[in-house]
DNA sequence: TTAACGTATTGACGGCCGTCGATGTGTATC
DNA sequence: GATACACATCGACGGCCGTCAATACGTTAA
């Protein structure tokens, strides 16, 4: 439980504050956040979340109304950051979420929401 | 649980996708993860989450290695968040953690890493 | 082989954001 | 009052990122 007591400063003094999380582990935490802050990217993970199948990314483009190219970008985010997975059938790219990912996403919309 | 099956498709012809998160909804979740979505700000928050007592603003500048006018900018932005409380006694503010904020930063942090 | 399709990559543009110096405001000390 | 201190705000700069048109690559159909 925190205190509501405000500590006694002295002016021109300033206090050592406890160690913290490493700034490299902040780094990593915080490029992990990046990749899920955009709007395309949260819903393309609701929609492999819902979806019993593999998804082709031929069906994004007209679903989120953003180029063929954008899409590909944002799908290679979610790649290199682990959270999804692609499987190539002929011409088509089917993505799906990684195992182990779902709980994850859906931690976190949880605790934001 | 996944299947694996990848569905069959026809050249030429896109699928509808399942209705997901709404637009608005999904801009909203995004601008809450894009607050966190950086080192200072994450580091504030884990030493909000160990203090006992609220802590000067004035202490996070050496040990942030940023300037004060910096240090303001996030605490600002994290208390447009809702995620931290000020409290102003004489010329020193004394910032803590929102109550219930805990919880959902450490769910968070636990989601990401 | 040629043509059509799906995908990824490249290059470029525009906007957002973290950062800092300078400045303004309020408070306490002398 | 005058000075010193803590804090917030402003303006500007630089870099990162989402976006798209153009292009290149690979695959399948004709």
């Amino acid at each position: 439980m925190k205190l509501l007591e405000l500590p006694v400063r002295t002016r021109g003094v300033c206090c050592d504050l406890p160690p913290a999380i490493s700034d490299t582990k902040a780094q990593r935490l915080a490029g992990a956040l990046r990749v899920l802050a955009d709007p395309a990217r949260l819903q393309i993970l609701d929609i492999l979340r819902q979806a019993e199948t593999p998804v082709c990314i031929c069906d994004f483009p007209d679903r989120l109304q953003l180029s063929q190219p954008t899409v590909s970008h944002h799908m290679g985010k979610l790649k290199d950051a682990g959270l999804v997975e692609v499987t190539k059938k002929g011409i088509w790219s089917f993505y799906r979420l990684r195992s182990g990912t779902e709980a994850r996403v859906q931690a976190l919309l949880d605790a934001v929401s």
